[in-house]
RNA sequence: GGGGUUGUGGGGUAGCCUGGAUAUCCUACGGCGUUCGGGACGCCGUAACCUGAGUUCGAAUCUCAGCAACCCCA
C-alpha cells in the first residue's frame, strides 16, 4: 500500500507498470520500458517546448578533461567522490583521464570562453538534455538516486550582469512553475542555505515537493553563479566602452525526479494516476461483449469512437479477456479516462465514460462525447493537483522547539535568526535538514533566542 | 560512514537450521475450448537454486569472497 510502505509501493508500481525495469545488474543503473519511456518522452517535450521559448537546445560531449573538471576548486570538491573515470581505451592508459560528466558545468564553459566575445554575444540561453554519471554510494534509487542520470535537462546561461543573472533565475523559477503546475506536482520554492548551495553558486533555489512517506524530494534546481566560474574558465565579454568584463551566469536543471513526483504523488494503490498532458495513453475503449449481443456491432461503435478521438492518445482494448481485467490493467496504467462500449451503450447512442482520478461513471451521450471529454481531462488535472495540493499544505507545521519535526512527517516552519551555527543546530536537534527560508513572522530564533522574522523550512530529505 | 537481512522459473514463494532421490505452491506466459457490464474456468505445455572458490562420497542447504537487493543507525 503507498501509505504504509511507500518504498515497496514505488518500486513494485515501476515495475507493474511499465515504468522501469530494476533489474539491471549494475548498482544504479536501470532500463527504461518502452511506456515509461513514452511518459518520459512527454514530459521532456512539454518542458523542451517551455525552454524553446528563450533557450536554445545544444548537446556537450559526456566526457570531460581531468584538467578542465578540477579547475573551479570549490566546484569539484562538492563533486570529486562521485566521479566516474575513464581511463584507459583499450589497453593504454590515457594520459588525461576523462570524467563522465556528473554534471556540465566544465564542459561548456570553456566553449562559453571561446564563444563570447562582446556584449552583442550576450545575454546566452543554452539546455541540453543528457545522461549524468555520479558514483552514488549511497542506497540508489529508481528515478530518485541514480549512478546514471538519464534524463538530466539542465540549461545555462551568459549575462553582462549580476542583476540581468538574477533575472534569469526569477524567469528560471516562474518556467519551473509552469512546468509543475501542468504536472500537477506541488512545491514549495526556497532559497538553499549559504551550506547547501551548489558547489561554486553564489545562492542556489530550489524546488521540493513532498513525498508520501513524509520526506522532501528536490526536483529543481537554479543557481546563480555570478562570475565565479567565468574567472575560473575566462570568460570574458568587451563591454560597450571597450573594457574587457567577466560575464554573470546562472544554470538550473531539472532530472527525472520529475517523473518520480508525478509517480509518487498522484499514484494510488490502484497504480499511476496520470495527468492527461503526459499520459502515453489518455484514453481506452473497452468492448463490452455479451452472448446475446451482436459483438461486430459493438466493435464497429468501438472503432468509431477511436476515429472520432482521434486528436487525443487512444487505446481500443479489443482483445478477448473479460472486461474487469482490462480496467485494472488500464487502472494500473493511469489512463485518465476510460470509455466502455456495450449493447447497453449502444441502444441508448451513448458511452459508459469512468474517470481515473476519482473512479466516477457517467453516461455520455456519443453527441456530446468530444466536449466532455475535453473537459473531463482538464477537470482530472485540476482534480488530482488541488488533491496533492491540500496534502501538501496540511504537511506544513508551524513549529517551536526543532524537536517537535523528530520523526514527524512533513515540511516544518520554525523561526531562525539565519545564521549558519544555528542552522546547523536546527538539522541536529530536529533530524532533518534546512531547506530554505519559510514567509516571514515574527518571533524568536528556536536556538540562539534572538528576535527575527525569519523562519526556516525543515524537513527530512530523499 | 557503521550494522543487519536476503538472493530459488518472468514476478511472489516453500525447502536451508538438521546436506542425499523427480525442488513446493500462487501468479504470469504459450496452445485449445467454453466465457465476457469489475481481476473467468477446464485441459495441456514452457520455465528456477546469483557468480566463483572451498568442505564433502554427495551442496539450493555448510564456509569464504564477489556481485546485487532490501532494512536500520549516523
Amino acid at each position: 500500500m503507498k501509505s504504509d510502505n511507500f518504498s515497496e509501493w514505488f518500486n513494485e508500481l515501476l515495475v507493474d507498470a511499465k515504468i522501469m525495469d530494476v533489474r539491471y545488474p549494475i548498482k544504479g543503473l536501470y532500463v527504461w520500458f518502452p511506456f515509461g519511456f513514452t511518459l518520459r518522452k512527454l514530459t521532456y517535450d512539454m518542458l523542451r517546448s517551455l525552454l524553446d521559448r528563450e533557450h536554445e537546445e545544444t548537446y556537450f560531449p559526456l566526457l570531460i578533461p581531468e584538467n578542465e573538471l578540477l579547475k573551479e576548486s570549490e566546484h569539484i570538491k562538492g563533486f570529486e567522490e562521485e566521479v566516474f573515470w575513464v581511463t584507459r581505451g583499450g589497453s593504454t592508459e590515457l594520459e588525461v583521464p576523462l570524467a563522465l560528466r556528473p554534471t556540465s558545468e566544465t564542459a561548456i564553459y570553456p566553449m562559453f570562453s571561446i564563444w563570447i566575445r562582446s556584449h552583442a554575444d550576450l545575454p546566452i540561453r543554452i539546455y541540453q538534455i543528457v545522461n549524468t554519471f555520479r558514483y552514488e554510494t549511497k542506497h540508489t534509487r529508481p528515478l530518485i538516486r541514480l549512478r546514471e542520470i538519464t534524463s538530466f535537462k539542465e540549461a545555462h546561461t551568459a549575462h553582462t550582469s549580476w542583476e540581468e543573472a538574477k533575472k534569469q533565475t526569477e524567469a528560471a523559477v516562474a518556467l519551473y512553475k509552469e512546468f509543475y503546475d501542468r504536472l500537477g506536482i506541488p512545491y514549495v520554492v526556497s532559497r538553499r542555505p549559504q551550506w547547501d548551495r551548489f558547489p561554486g553558486a553564489n545562492y542556489t533555489i530550489a524546488f521540493d515537493t513532498l513525498m508520501p512517506d513524509g520526506k522532501s524530494l528536490q526536483i529543481g534546481t537554479i543557481h546563480h553563479l555570478s562570475t565565479n566560474f567565468a574567472k575560473t574558465f575566462d570568460i570574458t565579454y568587451e563591454d560597450r566602452s571597450g573594457n574587457q568584463q567577466y560575464v554573470n551566469q546562472t544554470c538550473y536543471g531539472i532530472s527525472e525526479r520529475c517523473i518520480a513526483a508525478v509517480i509518487s504523488v498522484h499514484g494510488d494503490d490502484k497504480g499511476l494516476v496520470l495527468p492527461p498532458e503526459v499520459a502515453p495513453t489518455q484514453i481506452v475503449i473497452i468492448p463490452i461483449f455479451t452472448a446475446q449481443a451482436n459483438s461486430e456491432a459493438v466493435l464497429k461503435a468501438c472503432n468509431e469512437l477511436k476515429h472520432q478521438l482521434s486528436r487525443y492518445r487512444v487505446v481500443l482494448d479489443a482483445d478477448d479477456t473479460r472486461p474487469g481485467a482490462k480496467f485494472y490493467k488500464w487502472e494500473k496504467q493511469g489512463v485518465p479516462v476510460r470509455i466502455e462500449v456495450g449493447p447497453r451503450d449502444i441502444s441508448k447512442r451513448a458511452v459508459t465514460l469512468v474517470r481515473r482520478d476519482t473512479g466516477k461513471k457517467e453516461v455520455v451521450e456519443r453527441s456530446k462525447l468530444q466536449a466532455r471529454v475535453a473537459e473531463v481531462m482538464t477537470e482530472v488535472l485540476n482534480t488530482i493537483a488541488e488533491r496533492a495540493q491540500a496534502v501538501l499544505r496540511s504537511h506544513i507545521v508551524a513549529i517551536e522547539t526543532p524537536e517537535q519535526a523528530k520523526g514527524k512527517k512533513g515540511f516544518f516552519q520554525i523561526s531562525w535568526c539565519g545564521s549558519e551555527s544555528c542552522g546547523l543546530q536546527l538539522q541536529e536537534l530536529s533530524e532533518a535538514d534546512v531547506l530554505g527560508e519559510a514567509e516571514p513572522i515574527e518571533g524568536r530564533c528556536a536556538v540562539c533566542k534572538t528576535p527575527t522574522n525569519v523562519r526556516a523550512f525543515l524537513a527530512r530529505p530523499y
